[in-house]
DNA sequence: CATTTCCATTGACAAAAGTCAATGCTATTT
DNA sequence: AAATAGCATTGACTTTTGTCAATGGAAATG
């Protein structure tokens, strides 16, 4: 149990045998089926998710009920409304799997108290927010300064388990196009072959 | 000296004196006039860069030599190639001033030694990065869900101070517009007045 | 203070992306 | 196995955004 966490925790940060047990007190398993929600827009994020299997995303939904896709999450990922998890103002974003899953859950208290007693994790937890500001730094160069074309070649080079796993509405969706778009930047890629 | 880079850093996490002074030795001031580089695309980013006065902007330059911009920092914001400079791989931005500016310059070695040295630096760094991390997933949310007149509304109720000390173009840029869009964008939102 | 340079706006037109509707295929569900 | 729901694609059309060119004004420069 936890395999996958404490994987991701000693490539950053690397924990004796009694660190790890020290924090296993701190995590919560949780399994979720396909489409279940783990959060809802409106309630506040009680935990940040760390997917040991499976797949989540998390979105917004507009006034239309289109949804926009935030972050997939996939083995090994980690996933939350940090902003709503820290200041516990209700979350703007919607968290649900995308097939049947296996979390490792970090609830408020919890995170406070291994910030406090475990600088390590304070160290794991600033790595793993450092990687997510640069990937999202790059989400953002990607889509104010490339093509349409470029970006969907970016994203497939950079996640092609993604690519692979989630139906292409989902991304033209992370993209913030329409299927029918991306379906035609497609086609227009492959015309080449 | 210094004092907007500690009344920050107080602000998160608060020093008495005596880590104020060691913290000094591993800062060193430096002036920007108006549109000087400190950092070029293709460089290794050899600092992360706290703005005590003026302003810069981090961006990507494309084939046709079109500017699009990452970030903007006033006086209170860090601005770097966070990947350039953590890997040491050639960065990918541009910074430089876009008003005589004042900055505080944090090296690499200074970096890491704080972070060994002074836990308190390295919470204050880790907190530095959640809300910049926070500050990107609604920026992330508002390009790929909204229309284009909130989306520019948003970053006039967010940046109003930016609004006003920086060029139109650069915040079309930075919306990743063509500056003629933002202009009809904004005749249209006048209409109502 | 004269001259550049920068900048925001506008118009006419072209290109890109969205909308709506229909089709056929595949995976799920019953 | 049949029925349903989800999905990707395509076509016709509309709306949005980009491109190119021109203008006038403001700000920076010598």
């Amino acid at each position: 149990m936890y395999e996958v966490f404490f994987r991701s925790f000693n490539e950053r940060v690397s924990l004796t045998k009694e660190e790890e047990e020290f924090v296993k007190q701190f995590l919560t398993p949780k399994k979720l089926r396909k489409k279940q929600f783990i959060l809802q827009e409106g309630d506040v994020c009680k935990y940040i998710c760390f997917v040991e299997k499976g797949a989540l995303k998390s979105y917004s939904v507009d006034a239309n009920g289109t949804e926009s896709i935030i972050q997939f999450a996939l083995e090994g990922w980690t996933i939350s409304d940090l902003y709503s998890f820290l200041t516990a103002e209700p979350a703007t974003y919607n968290i649900d799997a995308l097939e049947d899953s296996e979390l490792v859950l970090i609830s408020k208290a919890s995170h406070e108290t291994l910030l406090e007693k475990l600088p390590k994790y304070e160290t794991y937890i600033r790595l793993q927010i450092t990687g997510a500001y640069i990937a999202l730094q790059k989400r953002i160069t990607s889509v104010i300064s490339l093509p349409l074309e470029e970006r969907y070649k970016n994203f497939i080079a950079l996640y092609p388990n993604i690519a692979q796993r989630v139906p292409q509405h989902m991304i033209a969706s992370y993209m913030g196009l329409t299927p029918e778009t991306l379906s035609r930047v497609r086609k227009k890629m492959n015309l080449g072959k």
